[in-house]
DNA sequence: CACTACGATTTTAGATCCAATATGCCGTAG
DNA sequence: CTACGGCATATTGGATCTAAAATCGTAGTG
């Protein structure tokens, strides 16, 4: 959930959520005020009522009297945000799939998967990572629960900040891209269950995918 | 006098939230900022601060250039908030049940249990509450996720901006506690898939029975 | 040469001030 | 009697200014 865009504060919000999460301010660094103030054209107002929303949403820290770092994601981070995606994108998958008018989510899904297949042909990477969000965001969005969009957004937001995805991890994409297609099978069949199982699994596989590459990763440098 | 050794902000954020969640505030008040500011001795600096900060955790509604309102929880709010809740308070059940080191864990519910027996026998519905929202939010804290406890626990303060509450509906508690129970031999017992199931469908039950005693209620005014 | 104490500088946290916008009332016209 | 329009008021959103806390560099001492 984003701040009006009508407020001078809502457009430094913004903004200042893009330059993170775009990976411009660099996890750790040091976010300080009259910069922003100078790039922004604004006042030190609005920026400071940016920072302490995004303080609130993860996608910063406040050390008091010290100021605002972008936060550094590691491992445990990950894991703790991917065992919430899990049931969030589960519960999501099991709503979808019992509501009546689903067809066209189907529709939407389906295409997403096509476009998604060839991606991984054209080994497209980040490409098939921008499809693989609005996936997800499909399933969410059609959920019809705005706090569940608005968290699991969040998680999603907050995974990005950690610059590994699981999209890196060879052979993982042409996998993650197989779950997609039970996903919505599943969904398209009216099988809630079925579909948040196979929604869990999904998540639990990717996030086990990142965690293996990224300890043999380590263990390489 | 001594100062409030955190921020001063701070200070007014945790006020305000309890102004809330008591019900001082009610919902669908227009919070304004220049009373609060003299109730609590600041400047609306740090008012305006713990306000938007309460906005990013759904305690408030902004409407630009009109302000904060305290929100109202419709029933279709409530749904949300325990399909959310649902999911939450499950994998936290199945985490618990995972831990090696449970034991003390299991011994502070099965207090909890004990004093929400003598509540329930006594017929102290407002102390029952109490101890429901801690039994839970232990489960919470021993799962290591801060996420997950953070999350759920501003979906649990949502909650109780409806001021229903499931503790209300008449043989309920009686029943919670069953389901209580359950919960905690599972954890005790190191079943995880068993105390996600019994989590879930205890918050379920909550949700369901909630429901349909409003809509009783509904009928009947 | 290392360590500590002190002071200058930077930066946040808070207070106050100002302008822009929404609301509500009242009078007037239809 | 109702609907519309303008004026007065209240309140937010934003700018500027001050004070306090933290950091960093430097100099002095053991």
């Amino acid at each position: 959930m984003s701040l009006p865009r009508s407020t001078l504060s809502g457009l430094a919000y913004s903004q200042l959520r893009q330059a993170i999460l775009s990976g411009r301010l660099a996890p750790g660094a040091h976010v300080t005020v009259r910069p922003l103030s100078e790039e922004f054209g604004l006042s030190a107002t609005p920026v400071k009522a940016a920072l302490t929303a995004l303080e609130r949403e993860g996608f910063l820290v406040q050390h008091p009297h010290r100021g605002f770092f972008v936060p550094e994601v590691d491992r445990e981070d990950m894991r703790e945000l991917y065992e919430l995606r899990e049931v969030l994108d589960g519960i999501a998958a099991r709503r979808v799939a019992a509501l009546p008018t689903r067809e066209a989510l189907v529709g939407r899904l389906t295409s997403l998967v096509t476009d998604q297949q060839a991606a991984v042909a054209a080994n497209d990477l980040s490409g098939y990572g921008d499809l693989d969000v609005r996936f997800h965001q499909e399933i969410l969005v059609a959920s019809g629960n705005g706090r569940l969009q608005q968290v699991a957004e969040n998680m999603i937001g907050q995974l990005r900040l950690g610059r590994a995805t699981s999209a890196r991890v060879p052979g993982r994409p042409a996998a993650a891209l197989a779950e997609h297609e039970e996903i919505v099978a599943a969904i398209a069949a009216g099988q809630p269950q079925q579909a948040e199982r196979l929604a869990r699994r999904h998540v639990r596989k990717s996030a086990n995918a990142l965690d293996r590459y990224l300890s043999r990763q380590g263990r390489a440098s």
